[in-house]
DNA sequence: TAGATTGTTAATCGATTAACAATC
DNA sequence: TAGATTGTTAATCGATTAACAATC
């Protein structure tokens, strides 16, 4: 079943657009697509979603095509969404209450654990129940409770400092919504969420549209 | 000067990096970079640096390297970040709220107008100086004023009707915060930033880095 | 001049697309 | 069976890396 050697960061990526939608079918109670329609909602070609898939199992047909409860469990599995991962975010202001407040992450078995800011103002208030605590107490927090995630919230100066922490309370991976590249060992997985890259990109196409 | 004969598109999503590590330098008086220091900071090979940056003019020098000033404006200009853009948000909640209050984008020459949303309880609010309006109002809004980006910070089920009002108001790009694919003519520019996408590959990494 | 580093071409690598036999 | 669609190989395309002559 498992065909998992090393699979391409290509595809990997592509994963997760893949899962967005068979969830929306598994909803609707749809039980088979093709290649061909689940490229038309995807943007992808059928050939490049025939290859990705294969990757994994084999779910799919010939002459039917891919059966949609299947395919939306392996990805899940394959994601890894069918587990529960504990975070804490670091850094309370607006982005970091905006993450807090972001129920729709509970579906991806993604639990808030704590908030940690250095605003005196902001300690001990609570977001939906999780609570904001003092930043100089997270060594202890991290002690107590193994947490999977760290959600970087923070002013890109103190970006650095607060990945030193994470990774020395053995958290293995960093969302890090700071612009800067954090730097940390090899084993520490980073997904940075750089809007404004994101948003230079954007200008620069609307621009080029203009010629 | 120009060689603008179509640049890739991964070339352009380095180009933002480039730009920031560019910034930091200038900031810190440094004249000149080699293709193999801007490696080390940006995680990219020297060879693929000179590639790219030979794509616009050639402000190398043999022997030498990068002249940081003249390449920091060049690629300034080169994503378009040395002129103004208004843009408005839909969508009051954390994250529409979070972003009006991102001051750093105001460096992208960036400014945002007026936030719309359907919560009367946020109507006629004020977000740093940043009026909160009745999203009936968005017709009319955009039409006395001239406005080139929008950003889509709503549920996703009102995402897609969001966008029709957008592009009826003549807004040519759109940065869609909501876990969907929306559905635009090929003229508007649409940039996407899934959150969901990317914890969900974080995860899957996460996992991965456990065999 | 000698040393360093770019600009640029050629070689390699990887990802996408096309094609079609296998098979439901 | 006939029609449809996958699984998979081969061909194409594009991006990255290597190499080195040009030149500051």
């Amino acid at each position: 079943m498992e065909k998992n050697k090393s699979i391409s960061k290509v595809v990997i990526r592509r994963l997760p657009k893949y899962y967005r939608h068979l969830e929306e079918l598994v909803k609707k109670d749809v039980d088979v697509i093709s290649s061909r329609e689940l490229g038309e909602k995807t943007g992808f070609t059928a050939s490049k979603i025939r290859q990705d898939l294969n990757h994994f199992g084999d779910f799919g047909q010939q002459g039917y095509g891919y059966n949609i409860q299947e395919l939306y469990k392996q990805i899940k599995s394959i994601l890894g969404l069918d587990k529960e991962y504990k975070a804490v975010i670091i850094g309370a202001g607006n982005l970091g209450q905006a993450i807090a407040n972001y129920t729709r992450f509970d579906k991806l078995g993604f639990e808030i654990k704590c908030i940690f800011d250095v605003n005196p103002k902001l300690i001990d208030m609570k977001i939906r129940d999780i609570p904001i605590r003092d930043i100089d107490e997270i060594n202890s927090f991290l002690e107590m409770e193994k947490i999977h995630i760290g959600i970087i919230c923070v002013p890109k100066r103190n970006a650095q400092d607060v990945t030193k922490k994470l990774i020395k309370g053995n958290v293995k991976a960093i969302w890090n919504f700071a612009p800067i590249d954090i730097l940390a060992p090899s084993n520490i997985i980073i997904e940075n969420v750089h809007l404004n890259e994101s948003l230079a990109r954007l200008i620069y196409f609307l621009n080029e549209s203009d010629d």
